[in-house]
RNA sequence: GGCGGUAUAGCUCAGUUGGUUAGAGCAGAGGAAUCAUAAUCCUUGUGUCCGGGGUUCGAGUCCCUGUACCGCCA
């Protein structure tokens, strides 16, 4: 049985996500994991929340709450968000738990081993008044420059002057506003990923197949400029993983934490762990996913994520592993996403402006938002969503095409032989037509979901849709009916298959119309089909089924033009 | 300022390593059918493939350049 681990980059603490998150990483990753676990893969589908750092503190300050507390009310609220989504994780996780503490703390100290770490002062910006460092972006102040009083500390966005923290005039605390400020030397440490680079360059080189946009990203960090550079992976900070070298305590680095960074990508493999220990399983149960000498050498590693997590996926997270000289198993093929813009702009999170995942299932179900977004997903370039796109659509390809071929056929079924599959008739030239189309369809269905095409696999998915009403009109059971009942008999049997066929194919889209198309058919075989012929003689004549209610109902004008105004602007 | 991406039918997008009359869905037009959520099916595209150069027997597809939009970085 081919294993296949799948991980969605994880998304950050702090509110709510919106749907460009969303279609950016976990939803395309929920897709190839219920494709296959559908086609026999026994899966690891692993997500969780990025916990740690300087805006989850700010955001629990602010909702005055400790930042624990904070994060674990808002891990729940975004756990139900992904379950009202019906995002298939095997467990969703924290990038905060003690699984994880060990690991990182763990591969610090395998890296410090392998002379991979460096401790090196710097110069930072301390406010008395707040209790801490204060990183670059928190600190304001008149520029040096232009005497632009709100001058950031990392740049002036009046002259786009760089600036230096320590250069700003008056500088103060965003945080308090305070200006008992004082700069302080502290050490910091730094992954030597510059000494990686060519091995990291190597086992670029060495994938096959990756997409454009992944490659070149990391190719771009690797060669651009000086080349790759170091990077700090400690903060002064509280709220993180406390460093430390393995279990032991690091001389010098009392009171610091690992910076956000480092610690993040290591939770998919914490939040394996994290898995194991829920499901009462032995630490051999993970670490056969993820170590290549403890049973993870035949397993296949597939990572989500938007473009701006790439580099991180590409170069950070393998430094650490290679890094590590441990056998960790590394990615084996890297999805990687553009943008979804928002009728004609960015969807905002501070603006509030585009449509978050909590408003979304307010207003329509989750199957309606999956086939939209899945099939438009941004793979090959960034992508657009607009209301009325979004209606034509979907009323189109799920309540025209799907949801109103289960309705005539259900519906022609009951008033003509009850509910009830009727029996007679045989497979005739245009059965044996529909057969050979559906062969070749799903055919190529499969081979776009084995590649991660999903734009293709959705336009494939939707043309066996169509091609059961062609089917339909061309075997027109209502005429047939008239003069052979045993004919009509035998298409509308196969048409009731058919739904099942499409209940099976269409699941890893739209998970809760495929359990209620099933439902209806009195059916639980959802198996995947090997052979088209006997996936259309699964239901018997004589089996019972009942007409289901309306699958999509369609989004009406009124509603289309109340949402576009409720979510142009800022967020309630 | 540096870097990257994108510019293809009214709209959203496909177009593998350059090769014959540039495609799909939606929208529009015409027709068929009437079982069905007025739902389906068939037919229908005279597009300067952003502009301008160039390489080539041949470029939407490669090179140079200009323009526009969008990101990323310091």
């Amino acid at each position: 049985m081919p294993r296949t681990l799948i991980t969605s980059a994880i998304p950050y603490i702090n509110g709510i996500k919106h749907l460009g998150n969303l279609i950016g990483s976990q939803l395309p990753a929920d897709l190839y994991a219920r494709y296959a676990r559908a086609r026999g893969h026994e899966v690891m589908f692993i997500c969780a929340t990025d916990e740690h750092g300087t805006p989850a503190e700010l955001a629990a300050a602010k909702a005055g709450k400790p930042v624990a507390d904070y994060c674990a009310e808002m891990w729940q609220v975004q756990k139900d968000l992904a379950d009202g989504f019906r995002l298939s994780f095997d467990h969703f996780g924290r990038s905060s738990s003690p699984q994880n503490h060990r690991l990182t703390q763990h591969f610090a100290g395998r890296l410090a081993e392998a002379g991979l770490i460096d401790e090196r002062s710097s110069r930072q910006v301390y406010s008395n008044a707040d209790g801490r460092f204060l990183p670059d972006r928190y600190i304001e102040g008149t520029c040096p420059n232009c005497g632009f009083e709100d001058a950031r500390g990392d740049q002036c966005d009046n002259c786009t002057k760089q600036l230096d923290p320590t250069d700003l005039i008056n500088p103060r605390s965003t945080i308090s506003g305070s200006t008992d400020l004082e700069v302080r030397e502290t050490k910091h440490l730094y992954l030597k990923q510059s000494q990686l680079k060519d091995k990291l360059d190597a086992w670029i080189d060495s994938q096959d197949g990756w997409p454009v946009l992944t490659t070149s990203i990391a190719k771009k960090w690797l060669h651009d400029g000086d080349g790759l550079q170091d990077r700090g992976i400690t903060r002064d900070l509280d709220w993180g993983i406390p460093v430390k070298k393995g279990d032991a305590d690091w001389p010098g680095m009392e009171g610091k934490v690992f910076y956000v960074w480092f610690d993040a990508p290591i939770e998919y493999i914490a939040g394996t762990a994290e898995w194991a220990e829920a499901q009462g399983k032995a630490e051999a149960d993970w670490r056969r996913w993820w170590r290549t000498d403890e049973g993870a050498e035949d397993v296949r590693y597939v990572q989500f994520m938007g473009k701006d997590n790439v580099p991180f996926h590409t170069l950070s997270f393998p430094a650490t592993l290679l890094g590590s000289g441990e056998p960790w198993k590394t990615v084996d093929y890297l999805k990687s996403f553009n943008y979804l813009n928002y009728d004609g702009g960015q969807f905002s999170t501070s603006r509030g402006r585009g449509v978050f995942m909590d408003q979304a299932l307010e207003i329509l179900p989750a199957d309606y938002w999956r086939w939209w977004l899945l099939s438009h997903v941004p793979e090959s370039s960034d992508t657009e969503f607009t209301w009325t796109a979004f209606q034509t659509d979907v009323n189109k390809d799920l309540a025209d095409v799907l949801g109103n071929f289960v309705s005539r056929v259900t519906k022609f079924c009951r008033a003509k032989f009850g509910e009830v599959v009727p029996e007679g008739g045989n497979w005739g030239a245009q059965e044996e037509a529909l057969i050979k189309t559906l062969t070749g369809r799903l055919d190529t269905y499969q081979l776009h979901m084995d590649a991660i095409e999903i734009r293709k696999a959705a336009g494939e998915l939707r043309a066996i849709w169509v091609a059961g009403n062609e089917y339909l009109q061309e075997a027109a059971p209502w005429s047939t009916f008239k003069t052979d009942p045993a004919r009509a008999a035998g298409q509308i049997r196969l048409a009731l298959n058919l739904i099942r066929l499409y209940a099976v194919l269409s699941a890893p889209f739209i998970p809760d119309a495929a359990r209620a198309m099933l439902s209806a058919l009195g059916t639980e075989d959802d198996a995947w089909p090997e052979d088209v012929r006997v996936a259309l003689a699964v239901l018997p004549a004589g089996h019972g089924f009942t007409v289901p209610d309306v699958l999509f109902a369609k989004i009406t004008d009124d509603q289309r033009e109340d949402w576009a105004e409720r979510f142009a602007g800022t967020r309630a």
